[in-house]
DNA sequence: TTGTAATTACGAAGTGCTTCGTATAATTTT
DNA sequence: AAAATTATACGAAGCACTTCGTAATTACAA
């Protein structure tokens, strides 16, 4: 994964990671649920998705059932490298500390991070 | 801050951040030691941000000089809190442990991590 | 003052993404 | 089998950002 997925890909994705694999209808549906989008278009982002190899599809049956390539942890991690790069200068930490002490964290959260320093620490 | 800022106008947030007010010139120059751009492009895309009020210029002199509206923090925020939203479905904890997993960290800045935590925890 | 250099202003082309209309093909219904 | 429905494919327009050429303006120097 070189290339960060636009805004729309990026909300398809997300929809096929949750729903698993679907048509582009199934689709355009669970998408006109959160906003209006005509099917053409959900269909021909779809298409350039697979043809940038974000997707694949099983062109068996008439109506195409589309998947994608890459797991959740890979997008976040090329988006999380790419604004480490360009807002926060490359200082990884310096966003780590921005996202924890902006908003403030419940007690479950600072423990699980707390868990997974003492893993890192220990290795 | 509602909208956040393109690649373009981080570059020249960044650099004014770092440099302090710049003329356009100024700026174009520190610019082109890290990529080829045209003096009028940097011009342009400085006074569209002007326009949008992402800089303000003190035009007292006949080159103007320009200095940025935002703090760091602020844009970090804003860009950190949409990513949150579109690539990490609205989990902060999440986008936290991935950051913080992914890559090995140096003790110093685990360090610096657990510092804050138990400053936040404190509270 | 006239000419040269530097600056801003403006317009328009280029690019990538999004959006949609329409054509074509496959399936289902009557 | 014909008509209606549903799907894909394709082309083009729209939009935002980027890029640059050129004109107009200002400052400075000969």
């Amino acid at each position: 994964m070189k290339q960060k997925p636009t805004e729309s890909e990026l909300e398809i994705m997300q929809l096929l990671w949750e729903c698993g694999p679907l048509t582009v209808r199934k689709l355009n549906d669970k998408l006109n649920e959160i906003r209006k989008v005509g099917y053409t278009t959900t269909l021909k982002i779809m298409q350039i998705m697979t043809e940038k190899g974000l997707l694949i599809r099983n062109t068996d049956h008439r109506s195409h059932i589309y998947s994608p390539t890459l797991r959740p942890e890979e997008v976040q991690n090329t988006v999380l490298d790419h604004v480490i790069k360009t807002v926060f200068r490359g200082n990884r930490s310096s966003l780590i500390l921005q996202a924890l002490g902006t908003h403030s964290s419940s007690p479950e959260e600072l423990a699980e991070i707390k868990a997974l320093i003492k893993k890192l620490e220990e290795k």
